[in-house]
DNA sequence: CTCTGTGCAAAGCGTTTGCAAACGA
DNA sequence: TCGTTTGCAAACGCTTTGCACAGAG
Protein backbone atom coordinates (compact mmCIF):
# COMPACT_ATOMS: atom_id res chain seq x y z
CA UNK A 1 0.00 0.00 0.00
CA UNK A 2 1.80 3.06 -0.83
CA UNK A 3 1.92 6.30 1.36
CA UNK A 4 0.46 8.82 -0.81
CA UNK A 5 1.12 11.55 1.97
CA UNK A 6 5.11 10.93 1.69
CA UNK A 7 5.07 10.40 -1.50
CA UNK A 8 3.61 14.21 -2.47
CA UNK A 9 6.14 15.88 0.31
CA UNK A 10 9.02 13.83 -0.78
CA UNK A 11 8.55 15.21 -4.68
CA UNK A 12 7.46 18.66 -2.96
CA UNK A 13 4.24 19.12 -3.14
CA UNK A 14 1.37 20.53 -1.21
CA UNK A 15 -0.20 18.03 0.13
CA UNK A 16 -4.43 18.61 -0.22
CA UNK A 17 -7.29 15.81 -0.19
CA UNK A 18 -8.30 16.31 -4.09
CA UNK A 19 -3.89 15.31 -4.64
CA UNK A 20 -4.07 12.74 -1.97
CA UNK A 21 -7.24 11.10 -3.98
CA UNK A 22 -5.94 11.40 -7.70
CA UNK A 23 -2.46 9.78 -6.58
CA UNK A 24 -4.49 6.91 -4.41
CA UNK A 25 -6.82 6.64 -7.63
CA UNK A 26 -4.01 5.96 -9.96
CA UNK A 27 -2.41 3.84 -7.57
CA UNK A 28 -5.19 1.68 -7.59
CA UNK A 29 -5.67 1.51 -11.09
CA UNK A 30 -2.69 1.00 -12.98
CA UNK A 31 -3.17 3.12 -16.36
CA UNK A 32 -5.69 5.56 -16.23
CA UNK A 33 -6.85 8.57 -18.57
CA UNK A 34 -8.22 12.19 -17.62
CA UNK A 35 -11.61 11.56 -17.94
CA UNK A 36 -11.65 8.07 -16.22
CA UNK A 37 -9.34 9.70 -13.41
CA UNK A 38 -12.04 13.07 -13.19
CA UNK A 39 -14.79 10.78 -12.92
CA UNK A 40 -13.68 8.97 -10.28
CA UNK A 41 -12.19 11.87 -8.16
CA UNK A 42 -16.14 13.53 -8.82
CA UNK A 43 -17.11 10.68 -6.60
CA UNK A 44 -15.52 11.73 -3.82
CA UNK A 45 -15.37 15.34 -4.51
CA UNK A 46 -18.61 16.35 -6.61
CA UNK A 47 -17.45 20.08 -7.05
CA UNK A 48 -13.97 19.36 -8.67
CA UNK A 49 -13.01 20.59 -11.88
CA UNK A 50 -11.42 19.29 -14.78
CA UNK A 51 -8.85 22.29 -14.49
CA UNK A 52 -7.43 20.59 -11.42
CA UNK A 53 -7.14 17.91 -12.66
CA UNK A 54 -5.24 19.01 -15.95
CA UNK A 55 -2.93 21.20 -13.45
CA UNK A 56 -1.94 18.34 -10.86
CA UNK A 57 -1.19 15.58 -13.68
CA UNK A 58 0.91 18.56 -15.14
CA UNK A 59 3.07 18.98 -12.22
CA UNK A 60 2.89 15.86 -11.16
CA UNK A 61 4.70 15.03 -14.86
CA UNK A 62 6.94 17.94 -14.25
CA UNK A 63 7.98 16.45 -10.57
CA UNK A 64 8.20 12.82 -12.24
CA UNK A 65 6.25 11.38 -9.77
CA UNK A 66 3.61 10.57 -13.24
CA UNK A 67 4.41 8.96 -16.04
CA UNK A 68 2.32 9.82 -19.45
CA UNK A 69 1.96 6.48 -21.99
CA UNK A 70 0.88 7.35 -25.39
CA UNK A 71 -1.25 4.92 -27.37
CA UNK A 72 -1.74 5.37 -30.68
CA UNK A 73 -5.42 6.30 -31.54
CA UNK A 74 -6.74 6.88 -27.97
CA UNK A 75 -6.36 9.12 -24.81
CA UNK A 76 -3.33 9.27 -23.22
CA UNK A 77 -2.96 7.30 -19.79
CA UNK A 78 -1.02 7.92 -16.78
CA UNK A 79 0.75 5.95 -14.44
CA UNK A 80 2.89 6.40 -10.97
CA UNK A 81 6.51 6.65 -12.29
CA UNK A 82 8.47 3.64 -11.90
CA UNK A 83 11.08 1.73 -13.57
CA UNK A 84 11.33 1.70 -17.43
CA UNK A 85 8.95 -0.71 -18.78
CA UNK A 86 6.76 -1.09 -22.11
CA UNK A 87 3.31 -1.38 -22.96
CA UNK A 88 0.95 -3.74 -24.69
CA UNK A 89 -2.46 -2.81 -25.91
CA UNK A 90 -5.47 -4.28 -26.78
CA UNK A 91 -7.43 -2.12 -29.24
CA UNK A 92 -10.69 -4.06 -28.72
CA UNK A 93 -10.99 -3.65 -24.53
CA UNK A 94 -8.32 -1.37 -24.03
CA UNK A 95 -6.69 -3.24 -21.68
CA UNK A 96 -3.26 -2.04 -21.02
CA UNK A 97 -0.22 -4.43 -19.34
CA UNK A 98 2.64 -3.66 -18.48
CA UNK A 99 5.75 -5.57 -19.90
CA UNK A 100 9.17 -6.19 -18.64
CA UNK A 101 10.79 -6.06 -21.63
CA UNK A 102 14.88 -5.15 -21.61
CA UNK A 103 15.44 -2.52 -23.92
CA UNK A 104 19.18 -1.58 -22.88
CA UNK A 105 20.50 -3.43 -25.77
CA UNK A 106 18.37 -1.91 -28.38
CA UNK A 107 19.05 1.95 -26.41
CA UNK A 108 22.99 1.11 -27.16
CA UNK A 109 22.18 0.08 -31.05
CA UNK A 110 20.39 2.69 -31.51
CA UNK A 111 23.15 4.87 -30.10
CA UNK A 112 25.74 3.33 -32.35
CA UNK A 113 23.42 3.86 -35.12
CA UNK A 114 22.31 7.33 -35.13
CA UNK A 115 25.14 9.40 -33.15
CA UNK A 116 22.63 10.41 -30.97
CA UNK A 117 22.74 10.23 -27.30
CA UNK A 118 19.55 8.69 -25.96
CA UNK A 119 17.75 9.71 -23.09
CA UNK A 120 14.59 8.20 -23.05
CA UNK A 121 12.95 5.56 -24.88
CA UNK A 122 8.82 4.51 -25.18
CA UNK A 123 8.08 1.07 -26.22
CA UNK A 124 4.29 -0.12 -27.27
CA UNK A 125 3.19 -2.93 -28.31
CA UNK A 126 -0.70 -2.97 -30.18
CA UNK A 127 -2.69 -6.53 -30.59
CA UNK A 128 -5.83 -8.30 -28.74
CA UNK A 129 -5.51 -9.57 -25.82
CA UNK A 130 -6.04 -13.36 -24.94
CA UNK A 131 -9.39 -12.64 -23.91
CA UNK A 132 -10.91 -10.75 -26.68
CA UNK A 133 -9.22 -13.58 -28.93
CA UNK A 134 -10.88 -15.96 -27.70
CA UNK A 135 -14.46 -14.25 -28.05
CA UNK B 1 12.49 9.16 -57.84
CA UNK B 2 9.64 7.61 -56.62
CA UNK B 3 6.53 7.85 -59.37
CA UNK B 4 3.86 9.72 -56.93
CA UNK B 5 1.12 9.14 -59.82
CA UNK B 6 1.76 5.67 -60.12
CA UNK B 7 1.40 5.62 -55.99
CA UNK B 8 -1.72 7.25 -55.77
CA UNK B 9 -3.76 5.04 -58.20
CA UNK B 10 -1.98 2.06 -56.96
CA UNK B 11 -3.86 2.98 -53.31
CA UNK B 12 -7.25 3.75 -55.26
CA UNK B 13 -7.01 7.51 -54.81
CA UNK B 14 -8.43 10.05 -57.30
CA UNK B 15 -5.03 11.71 -58.61
CA UNK B 16 -5.46 15.44 -57.88
CA UNK B 17 -2.62 18.06 -58.04
CA UNK B 18 -2.85 18.72 -54.58
CA UNK B 19 -2.55 14.95 -53.60
CA UNK B 20 0.43 14.90 -56.20
CA UNK B 21 2.29 17.89 -54.46
CA UNK B 22 1.43 16.39 -51.08
CA UNK B 23 3.44 13.17 -51.68
CA UNK B 24 6.20 14.53 -53.91
CA UNK B 25 6.22 16.82 -50.21
CA UNK B 26 6.49 14.25 -48.11
CA UNK B 27 8.99 12.04 -49.99
CA UNK B 28 11.31 14.61 -50.35
CA UNK B 29 10.76 15.53 -46.28
CA UNK B 30 11.24 12.30 -44.50
CA UNK B 31 9.30 13.22 -41.80
CA UNK B 32 7.17 16.15 -41.41
CA UNK B 33 4.15 17.71 -39.67
CA UNK B 34 1.09 19.21 -40.64
CA UNK B 35 1.90 22.61 -40.57
CA UNK B 36 5.22 22.28 -42.81
CA UNK B 37 3.09 20.59 -44.80
CA UNK B 38 0.62 23.24 -45.47
CA UNK B 39 3.05 25.92 -45.43
CA UNK B 40 5.46 23.79 -48.44
CA UNK B 41 1.84 22.97 -50.32
CA UNK B 42 0.97 26.46 -49.98
CA UNK B 43 4.14 27.70 -51.99
CA UNK B 44 2.61 25.67 -54.76
CA UNK B 45 -1.23 26.76 -54.32
CA UNK B 46 -1.89 29.71 -52.25
CA UNK B 47 -5.68 29.03 -52.06
CA UNK B 48 -4.97 25.51 -50.35
CA UNK B 49 -7.17 24.70 -47.00
CA UNK B 50 -5.57 23.06 -43.92
CA UNK B 51 -8.58 21.20 -44.08
CA UNK B 52 -7.54 19.42 -47.52
CA UNK B 53 -4.30 18.31 -45.84
CA UNK B 54 -6.17 16.72 -42.57
CA UNK B 55 -8.75 15.39 -45.60
CA UNK B 56 -6.03 13.71 -47.12
CA UNK B 57 -3.70 12.62 -44.55
CA UNK B 58 -6.64 10.83 -43.03
CA UNK B 59 -7.42 9.05 -46.16
CA UNK B 60 -3.59 8.43 -47.01
CA UNK B 61 -3.17 6.90 -43.56
CA UNK B 62 -6.23 4.55 -44.15
CA UNK B 63 -4.97 3.58 -47.52
CA UNK B 64 -1.63 3.04 -45.87
CA UNK B 65 0.05 4.81 -48.29
CA UNK B 66 1.18 6.80 -44.98
CA UNK B 67 1.73 6.01 -41.55
CA UNK B 68 1.95 8.25 -38.65
CA UNK B 69 4.76 9.01 -36.13
CA UNK B 70 3.92 10.05 -32.45
CA UNK B 71 6.65 11.72 -30.73
CA UNK B 72 6.39 12.94 -27.27
CA UNK B 73 5.73 16.52 -26.65
CA UNK B 74 5.71 17.27 -30.01
CA UNK B 75 3.61 17.49 -33.18
CA UNK B 76 3.05 14.00 -34.96
CA UNK B 77 4.98 13.59 -38.25
CA UNK B 78 4.05 11.61 -41.18
CA UNK B 79 6.21 9.27 -44.01
CA UNK B 80 5.50 7.72 -46.69
CA UNK B 81 4.63 3.84 -45.48
CA UNK B 82 7.67 1.45 -45.90
CA UNK B 83 9.05 -1.08 -44.11
CA UNK B 84 8.69 -1.77 -40.26
CA UNK B 85 11.53 0.48 -38.22
CA UNK B 86 11.94 2.74 -35.05
CA UNK B 87 13.00 7.13 -34.85
CA UNK B 88 15.68 8.43 -32.83
CA UNK B 89 14.46 12.31 -32.19
CA UNK B 90 16.58 15.20 -31.09
CA UNK B 91 14.99 16.67 -28.45
CA UNK B 92 16.59 20.04 -29.45
CA UNK B 93 16.80 20.60 -32.96
CA UNK B 94 14.02 17.91 -34.12
CA UNK B 95 15.71 16.17 -36.21
CA UNK B 96 14.28 12.56 -37.07
CA UNK B 97 16.22 9.75 -38.13
CA UNK B 98 14.74 5.96 -39.28
CA UNK B 99 16.51 3.26 -36.97
CA UNK B 100 17.06 -0.25 -38.90
CA UNK B 101 16.18 -1.85 -35.68
CA UNK B 102 14.68 -5.56 -35.42
CA UNK B 103 12.11 -5.39 -33.10
CA UNK B 104 10.82 -9.70 -33.89
CA UNK B 105 12.92 -10.84 -31.05
CA UNK B 106 10.77 -8.08 -29.18
CA UNK B 107 7.71 -8.35 -30.24
CA UNK B 108 7.90 -12.60 -29.95
CA UNK B 109 8.54 -11.69 -26.20
CA UNK B 110 5.84 -9.60 -25.67
CA UNK B 111 3.57 -11.97 -27.31
CA UNK B 112 4.80 -14.37 -24.59
CA UNK B 113 4.80 -12.61 -21.73
CA UNK B 114 0.99 -10.72 -21.76
CA UNK B 115 -0.87 -13.53 -23.74
CA UNK B 116 -1.54 -10.97 -26.68
CA UNK B 117 -1.99 -11.52 -30.33
CA UNK B 118 0.28 -8.47 -31.61
CA UNK B 119 -0.42 -6.67 -34.67
CA UNK B 120 1.70 -3.45 -34.87
CA UNK B 121 5.09 -1.95 -32.39
CA UNK B 122 6.16 1.58 -31.89
CA UNK B 123 9.97 1.91 -30.71
CA UNK B 124 11.13 5.65 -30.81
CA UNK B 125 14.34 6.86 -29.10
CA UNK B 126 14.39 10.56 -27.62
CA UNK B 127 18.04 11.99 -26.88
CA UNK B 128 20.54 14.42 -28.22
CA UNK B 129 21.66 14.45 -32.10
CA UNK B 130 25.70 14.17 -32.52
CA UNK B 131 25.90 17.92 -33.20
CA UNK B 132 23.77 19.42 -31.08
CA UNK B 133 25.71 17.66 -28.36
CA UNK B 134 28.94 19.28 -29.54
CA UNK B 135 27.40 23.40 -29.44
C1' DC C 1 -0.22 35.48 7.62
C1' DT C 2 1.53 34.16 3.16
C1' DC C 3 1.70 31.33 -0.55
C1' DT C 4 -0.25 27.74 -3.18
C1' DG C 5 -4.21 25.18 -4.91
C1' DT C 6 -8.99 25.06 -6.36
C1' DG C 7 -13.07 25.96 -9.15
C1' DC C 8 -15.14 28.45 -12.64
C1' DA C 9 -15.55 30.47 -17.05
C1' DA C 10 -13.38 31.82 -21.06
C1' DA C 11 -9.90 31.35 -24.33
C1' DG C 12 -6.78 28.58 -27.19
C1' DC C 13 -5.35 25.17 -30.31
C1' DG C 14 -5.54 21.38 -33.36
C1' DT C 15 -8.70 18.72 -35.93
C1' DT C 16 -13.10 17.48 -38.05
C1' DT C 17 -17.44 18.39 -40.37
C1' DG C 18 -21.10 20.13 -43.70
C1' DC C 19 -21.88 22.25 -47.71
C1' DA C 20 -21.55 24.41 -52.34
C1' DA C 21 -18.60 24.88 -56.17
C1' DA C 22 -14.82 22.87 -58.90
C1' DC C 23 -12.63 19.10 -60.79
C1' DG C 24 -11.19 14.19 -62.25
C1' DA C 25 -12.25 10.15 -64.89
C1' DT D 1 -22.10 13.26 -66.70
C1' DC D 2 -21.35 11.37 -62.09
C1' DG D 3 -18.81 10.84 -58.18
C1' DT D 4 -15.00 12.71 -55.67
C1' DT D 5 -12.26 16.50 -53.96
C1' DT D 6 -11.57 21.10 -52.65
C1' DG D 7 -12.02 25.37 -49.93
C1' DC D 8 -14.44 27.78 -46.62
C1' DA D 9 -16.55 28.48 -42.27
C1' DA D 10 -18.36 26.68 -38.39
C1' DA D 11 -18.24 23.28 -34.93
C1' DC D 12 -15.84 20.27 -31.92
C1' DG D 13 -13.01 18.19 -28.28
C1' DC D 14 -9.34 18.53 -25.39
C1' DT D 15 -6.28 21.41 -22.75
C1' DT D 16 -4.72 25.70 -20.78
C1' DT D 17 -5.31 30.21 -18.70
C1' DG D 18 -6.76 34.15 -15.55
C1' DC D 19 -8.90 35.32 -11.69
C1' DA D 20 -11.19 35.37 -7.10
C1' DC D 21 -11.77 32.60 -3.20
C1' DA D 22 -10.44 28.82 -0.14
C1' DG D 23 -7.14 26.12 2.03
C1' DA D 24 -2.29 24.49 3.46
C1' DG D 25 1.77 25.35 6.02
Amino acid sequence: MLNVVALLKEKSLTVTPQRVEIVTLLSTHQHINVDELYALLYASFPSVSLATVYKNINIMLKKLLLSEVQIPNKKNVYEIMKAEHSHVVCLECNEILDLTINTSELLEAAELQSGFSIDTSSLIFCGTCASCTKS
